[in-house]
DNA sequence: CTGAAAGCGCTTACAG
DNA sequence: CTGAAAGCGCTTACAG
């Protein structure tokens, strides 16, 4: 019934061991055996036993993770490294070592040195999240090379060589928020679009979701009716954005929405809640700690998760099912776009 | 470093063998020699090696499956058991057999019949939706009788001899659908909370979805704005529905939004649709087709998912994980509540 | 370049 | 009631 390594053995007239070389291409066979070998093993169509193969086997998977390091101000990047131990512990028993290199996301310099650690360290894979575009492709190039193959999450660098992508659409992102806005809002209505401190985010990221934005109200029956007003603010301090926010209030009137591009939120709803405009629809990204604490209070009516836990398991599951178990992964991983408001709240904080 | 079965027969005086015998509880031993191993087994913290243990047993997990079977007309029932077989799939090489016993969810002699038919199989576990609750709690006695294991899906019958249940929590669902209608609706309105053939469902979900509605505007500030108007409707025929949803327009002036306690929303979407009333704000429930071409063309503003894949999905796990890798599960898994709309609905079609 | 043997940690008859 | 041996399917030194 089931193909074993000895069957391909006895069949090609060879030893377990010659067969098991070839299987990993481990070279020390000659060439006429070896492509004998591998015609059997294709013609019995032999899958490997995972268990006995990792039974029998001494080294473990060794997976680097290259992602920014969290901080107590900045919880987000601490969600996918508990995803990739949650999927390690489900996994338990398939010895896999994860090792973390966490790089300071505000300094190129960190990144291109804990970079180079990640090659030093020689891993069977790499996860990594890319905030610096140039110096990302330039570090996958250099595991193609080394023959690591790697996995990129939360921002697609689309690099060809890539086994997979892990993360959300950020256009689709933004065409949800805006169905969500265009629920609460009437006819003959501005929305303001508020980007915060772009530089220190992932710029690329944050432009598709304001496309994706202005994509939905361009196809929409309202778009004679609904003004979108874009405000970018350059710093992240508190009195700049009220002084900004101030402007824009008494410059338009009708202000109906307003859509936050990032996690930073939880600044404007401060403001609306210090000014009474709690009416107005808020909607942002990112369950982190401040945020939570306004749509609770009802002055961010939905903010939506990049499951930032669920980028990091599926990323670990990922490498072990193309490594380990031979399955081809597919290109491209989207997490689908949860809608969290105060009701649904409680079943997305794990 | 880890303990293995030999280290323990070795401290205990015994051969392997014995100790086999011991952990699986399979007799044969004198009650000294047991209680002996069964100490040396705690003292070191024997935890088996599954891999080890799947690839020398030969025989399979046994998994009966007691759901309703679907139909062309409803196919909410095939998600569950693709769920199933889609874990069944990831856990591949761990030798787990699913048996499927499908009934006719109007027919509780099917019910019982197949009920029956598990038992008689002798499964390991038992993953089983409850519609019929004596009957199901009658057939939970009989499992922990012969010591089966059981799991229940999709509705909770809180039988104190269940492994866990895997579903939604009914209550929650209504409140999140309060609050999406709340978003849209302003105050000085009405709003309808419409059951349709009741008696064909799961009766106690329905009735905990519409308590959860109706709580959520009890604890609202606008509770004095909003007037909830409850509609029963026995037949789920269109023209009767028709009818009904006519005169209750005829009598109550602003309704604003409907809130549809099960998955027939399609039907008060084909009305509305009819009559030209799409601003009215419309929720219910199941990714079905119908309901799907109706939040496509926006008569229906959300949907909320029980998410039976996900279900079935992690019933199987749970099996998996409590019977193989001796994970205590914990007793409730709640679904999260999602909440799809038009422009996160591809994510969530799967 | 190739094969025979031992081993991974557990289970399964079988003999006593 | 108990133990010794063989086996699950693969990998790992080692000898040649």
């Amino acid at each position: 019934m089931k193909v074993r390594i000895k069957d391909i053995a006895n069949r090609a007239g060879v030893s377990a061991g010659t067969v098991d070389r070839v299987i990993h291409n481990r070279g020390e066979v000659s060439d006429k055996t070896r492509k004998r070998v591998i015609g059997i093993l294709k013609e019995l169509h032999y899958e490997p036993d995972i268990l006995a193969r990792t039974l029998a086997s001494r080294n473990p998977l060794k997976v680097a993770v290259l992602i920014p390091f969290h901080t107590p101000e900045n919880w987000f990047w601490k969600k996918p490294l508990s995803g990739i131990y949650d999927a390690c512990s489900e996994l338990d028993h398939f010895k896999i070592e994860v090792r973390e290199f966490l790089y300071d996301q505000f300094r190129k310099q960190d990144f291109i040195e804990k970079a180079g650690k990640v090659l030093s360290y020689i891993p069977d894979a790499v996860i990594a999240a890319p905030v610096y575009f140039q110096e990302t492709i330039d570090f996958f190039n250099r595991c193609e090379k080394s023959g690591i193959p790697f996995i990129s999450v939360n921002d697609n660098i689309n690099h060809p060589g890539q086994l997979s992508y892990v993360g959300q659409d950020s256009r689709s992102s933004g065409r949800v928020a805006a169905q969500l806005i265009d629920f609460a809002v009437r006819g003959d209505s501005r929305i303001l679009v508020v980007s915060i401190a772009m530089d220190k985010d992932n710029y690329s990221h944050i432009l598709r979701r304001e496309e994706g934005f202005r994509e939905y109200w361009e196809n929409s029956s309202k778009s004679q009716d609904v003004e979108i007003i874009p405000l970018s603010l350059a710093k992240d301090s508190y009195p700049y954005i009220k002084r900004a926010l101030t402007e824009t209030f008494q410059r338009y009137a009708r202000i109906a929405g307003i859509f936050v591009t990032n996690s930073r939120v939880y600044q404007v709803a401060k403001y609306l809640q210090h000014t009474s405009r709690q009416k107005i629809s808020l909607v942002g990204y990112d369950l982190i700690n401040p945020n939570i604490k306004y749509l609770n209070n009802g002055v961010i009516d939905f903010l939506i998760s990049q499951k930032p836990h669920e980028q990091g398991y599926k990323a670990l599951v990922t490498v072990f099912n193309t490594l380990k178990m031979n399955k081809e992964p597919s290109p491209e991983q989207l997490i689908s776009i949860d809608i969290i408001c105060r009701e649904n709240l409680c079943f997305y904080q794990v």
